[in-house]
RNA sequence: GCGCCUGUAGCUCAACCGGAUAGAGCAUCGGCCUUCUAAGCCGACGGUUGCAGGUUCGAGUCCUGUCGGGCGCGCCA
């Protein structure tokens, strides 16, 4: 609708210049946007305030110009030229009728679009290191990275979820350390503990997996216990295979799943890390110094120069980092989406540094970064910091545990990413008003539930003759529910275009509160069968909405509750 | 000290790449259950958008400064 009030006031404009009250070249960057207020219309255009002054007129003057000169067009009702200028567009009864048929009609495939035209995306996400268990940070990312895929998928992008997990490092020795200590017996700060071991109880579970010589499966491949504690090397493999296999399973129950997992084992292997040093080397952005080997990326932004090879050999983190984004690249994503925690941002400049040295023709702002800020968990008013399993944080599974999947995802996914987010545990399992996931789960069911009641009455829902019917839909609440559900739309197209899914779930609290302001003002079960198949089919209008938007957020749509 | 994020009602948060009178819910107070889920609805109260400047027709939104909070500033990942 946006697309067409804008193709209409383009027109007029266009008329205008052909009459030569109007300069031909005037910039034409206005927008329509939704009205705050209902006295204002559905739609405004600030189209008369940007261009009235290169226009030469005053923007009351234009804008009256403009809409004089608008075409006709049955689905606009009225249009009025308010405050410095606006043009205020009221839509005709027949404009939303057309959308409640177009929802009924279109279904779940309402509120998709084609604007990607099946352009491939990447978004790259947890990528947590098989070390422990998932914590609440990495469910952040899991439930927005997710949801943003759901988001582009829906506009029409060709999407690609990837894992990428690095079992190659010092971290991964430290893990195969410390399963070893606990093979051996021994508890943190014990004499013999190793440095930086990691103390969770979860580690003396892989031990006693491992010396059981139970098997693991996971990546597509089983791997057994050596039940040999002084065996680093199976100890090692064990135990990142039985961690990543806790990760998946941890996964699957957010209802996430991945495309791809890449293992930065694999760039070593298949030499791309030592191939890009080469390629750095030789675009000439590297010198040596104190032994080390640095990339000039302060020529690319940085505000310091990095080391890529240590002088004690071995690599930094950050160049298997580029050797990684390298193979994205070569894999045909044109654009990629890296959702991570706000505690790596520092990476970002870094990776695009590299990336630029390697003068490939990568894009300057590729790939494209998602930082969600910290996660808070709350209980009874305090803060909850320690879980039983890893110790020192909150995991996953306790949350999907304590206050189930739903309610989990919509809450890490309903504030923007760039804003702390607190969790509240008593908040998230509550089943009241306040808790907006059970609001707009509730909502689905209770429409749901009116469609029982047709057969408990014995009627039956014409949906054709609800369609047929819908100018009976004509009271103001009739009116404002329509206008809610028509803003889906848009909420998608906006909320995929800034990378902000919680756009979504604060839409759909706001339209589950108008229709429960609708349904408790328009009795649908009346005997007038016309009056009543228009009202529910509104309803059933809804009921769609509601299902599509908790499908872009992963979360049920009950029937019943 | 430097960089990134952030500051909106008592509380938790919205505000669509600058729009009109800054919106919801909770809490508080007052109404509504003999018919579709009261897990709901209706109403009242509540604001100098941390502070100070600037940009312009117009600023919560952009710029500068300042104060408070978070994260990061390794030859760790």
């Amino acid at each position: 609708m946006k697309d067409f009030l804008r193709d209409q006031l383009l027109q007029a404009l266009a008329a205008l210049q052909r009459s030569g009250s109007v300069p031909a070249d005037i910039p034409t960057g206005f927008v329509i946007e939704r009205t705050r207020s209902k006295e204002h219309g559905d739609f405004a255009a600030n189209a008369a305030l940007l261009m009235s002054k290169p226009a030469g007129m005053k923007p009351r003057d234009l804008a009256q110009a403009l809409v004089a000169a608008l075409p006709a067009s049955p689905q606009v009702a009225k249009v009025e030229i308010a405050g410095p200028g606006f043009i205020n567009f009221f839509l005709s009864p027949a404009a939303y009728r057309a959308e409640v048929r177009s929802i009924l009609e279109i279904g779940e495939a309402y509120g998709r679009s084609t604007a990607g035209e099946g352009r491939k995306v990447q978004i790259e996400f947890v990528s947590a290191n098989p070390t422990g268990p998932l914590h609440v940070g990495h469910g952040r990312g899991a439930a927005v990275g997710d949801c943003l895929a759901r988001l582009l998928q829906a506009t029409g992008w060709d999407v690609t979820r990837e894992f990428y997990y690095n079992d190659a490092g010092q971290q991964i020795a430290n893990l195969a350390l410390s399963t070893q200590a606990r093979a051996r017996g021994l508890a943190p700060d014990d004499e013999g503990w190793p440095t930086d071991g990691y103390r969770g109880d979860y580690i003396a579970e892989v031990a006693r997996a491992y010396l059981a010589g139970e098997t693991v499966h996971a990546d597509g491949h089983d791997v057994v216990g050596a039940k040999d504690p002084d065996d680093l090397d199976a100890i090692r493999r064990f135990a990142v295979a039985a961690l990543r296999r806790e990760q998946d399973l941890d996964l699957r129950a957010f209802g996430v799943t991945f495309d791809v997992y890449y293992l930065e084992s694999s760039l070593y292997t298949e030499g791309k890390v030592d191939d890009t040093v080469d390629k750095l080397i030789a675009a000439g952005h590297t010198y040596e110094q104190d032994g080390a080997l640095w990339l000039r990326t302060t020529e690319f932004g940085d505000d310091r120069d990095r080391v890529m090879r240590k002088a004690q050999g071995g690599y930094t983190y950050f160049l298997p980092d580029i050797a990684y984004h390298v193979t994205k690249w070569q894999r045909g994503f044109g654009r990629v989406i890296n959702e991570q925690g706000a505690d790596h941002h520092s990476t970002v400049m870094r990776v695009r540094a590299g990336l630029q040295a390697l003068d490939m023709g990568i894009p300057k702002g590729w790939p494209e970064y998602v930082l969600h800020q910290m996660v808070t968990v709350m209980r009874g008013g305090v803060e909850v910091k320690l879980s039983k399993r890893a110790g020192s944080y909150v995991t996953l599974r306790d949350l999907i545990d304590e206050v189930g999947r739903d309610a989990t995802r919509w809450f890490l996914v309903g504030r923007k990413p760039d804003s702390q987010l607190t969790f509240d545990i008593d908040l998230a399992r509550s089943r009241v008003r306040e808790n907006p996931v059970y609001y707009v789960q509730y909502t689905h069911a209770r429409i749901c539930r009116v469609r029982e009641r047709f057969g408990e009455q014995g009627w039956t829902w014409d949906r054709n003759n609800g369609l047929a019917s819908l100018h009976r839909l004509d009271t103001e609440y009739d009116q404002d529910m329509m206008v809610a559900l028509a803003r889906y739309p848009e909420v998608v197209e906006i909320a995929a275009k800034n990378l902000e899914p919680h756009l979504v779930a604060t839409y759909l609290t706001e339209l589950a509160s108008a229709f429960h302001t609708w349904y408790d003002n328009s009795h649908i079960l009346v005997e007038d069968a016309d009056l009543r198949d228009a009202r529910f089919a509104l309803a059933d209008a809804v009921r769609t909405v509601v299902a599509n938007g908790l499908d872009l957020l992963g979360v049920d749509a009950p029937e019943s509750m």
